[in-house]
RNA sequence: GUGGGUGUAGCUCAGUUGGCAGAGCACUGGGUUGUGAUCCCAGGUGUCGCGGGUUCAAGUCCCGUCACUCACCCCA
């Protein structure tokens, strides 16, 4: 399909996307606008952290940490990590500069690009864009589902309708140990590979969403988290649920999901599209009561979620939803000849200046040129301008949709193209 | 990290039992210096991914290698 070398010699890094035009942006921005809503005020972090930060509060035995990470000593000797998720980077600013000294729940949000060293699959990168919330200070089960809301209401507003929300809980740190020895000693009677009896060792619970049938099979009747929760963690599951149907989130409840960073207890969720093949989460994300102490801050309970950029990009695409793809511009000039060049750059100018997209031909192309050039723009109006108008002190207003065209006054063109714009 | 598939023009791909490297789309120009989205005409010097081998002859067969891709794993 493509070639190895390309023109140039120079390719992107593997596994990189890269999005030209609105469209990326359009579904990052949807996403946000959804937070915005809900008071979620925007943090900017750095896009590379202390090593050991991630090693602390991802986990040592995470796949994200112990084999995914993009890192390396600086000049100076320290270890960094580009970034390979936002949760821990937000929870360590709010400690850093006290942000949880104001009023609780510290609503923040975020967006841009964060990176893991995988095997490139579809929808799966090796940086790869999220948006993200976190609250931090309240263990409320109207703030897990208010969480849940926004990321639910972001979906929707791109007009995704293929996908389904799964929630379950992962309990709390006073069941959770009885609950994963139980879990482990079920494993063990198995009949599993060495790679899977290995995970069991390492994390338990990572064994429950294997894909394989035959793994599938065997996992009958294992003990579930959800059945052995303390009573304030169920009480906090259900509490979740009641307020996600007064809010009109649909959901389905999922035992056997896990997920794949340390720090979640309690709620955890995904949000699962069909249309994307292997890499279907969009999203997901939980409560983490465990993390901010575990940084080193006070000790106060957090929840978020991360949504995947790219992947709702490509759901998205797969579902042929929220394509409203607006024009580049919408007047577009079509000069003939220098002197109508010289008159129009002028009126170009103007329209920019009065807030109008506005763009023009370059190059002295011929007329036909120009007008191929003025449609593909996505214009509304093309205006044409010829040493027959300059002489009359008119330019030629044409609409590109209908075909028809008008000669409108030279002076004050750009407020009579203002007005025709106004009027629809 | 493990396994499968695929590499031919900017893009999507065809290329038969080994015999002159092609089509569509896109792009540029012209038909028409006063009109785009339609129509007609013209415009291609491609490491056939790369290296080696077999052959009179390799895009085609063999070996190696790299890249891409899908799945496992993992996760957004």
């Amino acid at each position: 399909m493509s070639a190895q070398v390309p023109p140039g010699g120079f390719a992107a890094p593997k596994g990189i996307p890269e999005y030209v035009g609105p469209e990326f942006t359009t579904v990052r921005d949807t996403l946000v606008r959804e937070a915005d809503r809900a008071g979620y005020a925007h943090i900017e972090l750095p896009v590379f952290e202390d090593t050991a930060l991630y090693a602390r509060g991802v986990g040592e035995s995470t796949d994200v940490v112990s084999k995914e990470m993009y890192s390396f000593d600086d000049r100076g000797g320290r270890s960094v990590t580009l970034r390979p998720e936002g949760t821990a980077g937000v929870v360590r600013s709010v400690i850093e500069h006290g942000l949880d000294k104001g009023g609780l729940p510290v609503k923040l949000r975020y967006a841009g690009p964060f990176f893991r060293y995988e095997r490139p699959q579809a929808g799966r990168f090796r940086q790869l864009q999220q948006v993200g919330v976190e609250a931090i200070g309240v263990d409320d089960p109207a703030l897990d589902a208010e969480v849940l809301a926004v990321a639910d209401a972001g979906f929707r507003a791109l007009g995704l309708r293929g996908y389904r929300l799964e929630i379950t809980s992962l309990g709390d740190a006073t069941t959770r140990p009885q609950y994963r020895a139980e879990l482990t000693r079920f494993l063990e009677k198995l009949d599993l590979d060495e790679p899977t009896r290995e995970r069991a060792r390492i994390n338990p619970l990572r064994v429950l969403d294997d894909k394989r049938p035959e793994v599938r099979a065997q996992l009958e009747g294992a003990p579930l988290m959800v059945d052995h929760l303390s009573d304030e963690a169920a009480a906090h599951h259900a509490a979740v649920k009641r307020y996600l149907d007064d809010l009109g989130v649909a959901y389905v409840e999922n035992p056997w999901m896990v997920r794949g960073l340390d720090y979640y207890t309690k709620t955890t969720f995904e949000f699962v599209h069909d249309g994307l093949g292997s890499q279907s989460g969009i999203g997901g994300g939980g409560r983490y009561d465990g993390l901010m102490a575990e940084l080193g801050g006070p000790a106060l309970p957090g929840v978020g979620f991360g949504l995947g950029v790219d992947r709702a990009l490509l759901a998205c695409r797969a579902e042929e939803a929220g394509h409203d793809v607006a024009g580049r511009v919408e007047v577009f000039g079509v000069p003939l000849g220098e002197a109508a060049k010289e008159r129009l750059v002028g009126i170009v100018g103007a329209l920019r200046r009065a807030g109008i997209r506005a763009d023009l031909a370059y190059g002295n192309r011929g007329l036909k040129g120009a007008m191929k050039a003025a449609d593909r723009s996505g214009a509304r109006y093309a205006l044409v301008l010829g040493d027959r108008d300059l002489e009359a002190g008119e330019i030629q207003l044409k609409d590109l949709a209908d075909g028809s065209q008008s000669a409108i006054a030279l002076d004050g063109a750009a407020a009579a193209v203002d007005r025709a714009l106004q009027d629809g």
